[in-house]
DNA sequence: TCAAATCTACGAATCTATTCGTAGATTCCA
DNA sequence: TGGAATCTACGAATAGATTCGTAGATTTGA
C-alpha cells in the first residue's frame, strides 16, 4: 500500500482539520479562537501547528495577503476511512461488526440515527 | 468524568493488550514471539514496554518465579468503548452513525456481519 | 504620524513514546 | 560443575509531538 500524504494526522492536527473541514477556509486566528474554547494553548502554538501541517501537505496556504489563509488539503472521508480501518484492525481484531456494536451500544445513538443506519444496511444488502 | 487508569493505552501498549486479552496470561517471551511476526523489535523493547504497562496499572505481574507472568488488568470492552467514543468525538463530530457507515462502507463487511448488526439494531429499537 | 496591535518565522524547551545496550542474577544442561 | 542461555532491571539514546518566547515585519487607529 502506498503511504499517501497526511494519512495519519496527529491528534492536534485532527482537531485543526475538523475546523477546516467545517469552515472551509480559515486564518490562524479563526482556528485558534475555536480551539481555545476547548483547550488552552497560546496563539503561536496554533500557528506552529498549522505551519507544520502545511509542510506535511495536510493543508494549503494562501499567502497573498499578510494574514495567511489555510484550507484542508486532505479529504475528510478518506481520512476518516483510514482512521476507522486502523481502529478496526488495531482494536477490534479486524471485525467491523464488533466496532459497530460497540459504537452503538455505548454512545446512545438516537432513534433517527439507528433508522438511517438500517436504511444504509439495506442498501448494502442489495448490492 | 473520572480518568480511569489505563483509559488511554498507546499503540504499542494496545498491541500487547490484544495479545494478553487473547491468550490470558503470558510471559514477556510469549508476547514477544507473537509481536515479532508483525514488527521487528528487540526482546528488551518488549520487556520494557510491559514493565511500563505494569507501572501504569495496565497489566498485573506474577513474580513468584524468575520468569514473570503478565495478565491484562484493563477490561477489553471498556477499553474498546473508550477508544471508539474518542474517535466518534474527535473524528466524526460526535455522530456514531457516521462512524458506523464509514466502517461498513470501507471495510467490506460480510453478509453475516451485516445481518448480525441488523439484529442488534432491532434489539436496540425495542428498548 | 507613530505607538499599539497583529502577524509570521524560527529556534528551543519540554514531554511522551519507543528502542536498545549493558549489567547482574538465575536457570539449564552437557 | 561451569559455561551458555535466559531473565529482569535500569539508564540512556532517539524520535516525534507539542508548547512557547522572541524577533522582526506589517497593519491599524487615535
Amino acid at each position: 500500500m502506498t503511504t499517501s500524504a497526511g494519512s495519519k494526522p496527529t491528534e492536534s492536527e485532527l482537531e485543526i482539520l475538523q475546523i477546516l473541514w467545517d469552515k472551509g477556509a480559515c486564518t490562524v486566528r479563526d482556528v485558534h479562537e475555536i480551539l481555545e474554547k476547548n483547550k488552552d494553548a497560546g496563539y503561536t502554538t496554533t500557528l506552529k501547528l498549522m505551519q507544520i501541517m502545511h509542510e506535511k501537505g495536510l493543508v494549503s496556504r494562501d499567502t497573498s495577503s499578510k494574514t495567511h489563509i489555510y484550507r484542508a488539503l486532505v479529504n475528510q472521508e478518506k481520512t476518516q476511512q483510514h482512521l476507522v480501518n486502523k481502529m478496526i484492525d488495531n482494536v477490534f481484531n479486524g471485525s467491523a461488526a464488533r466496532l459497530v456494536m460497540q459504537a452503538l451500544g455505548g454512545h446512545k445513538a438516537s432513534k433517527d440515527e439507528i433508522d438511517s443506519i438500517k436504511k444504509y444496511l439495506d442498501e448494502l444488502d442489495k448490492q
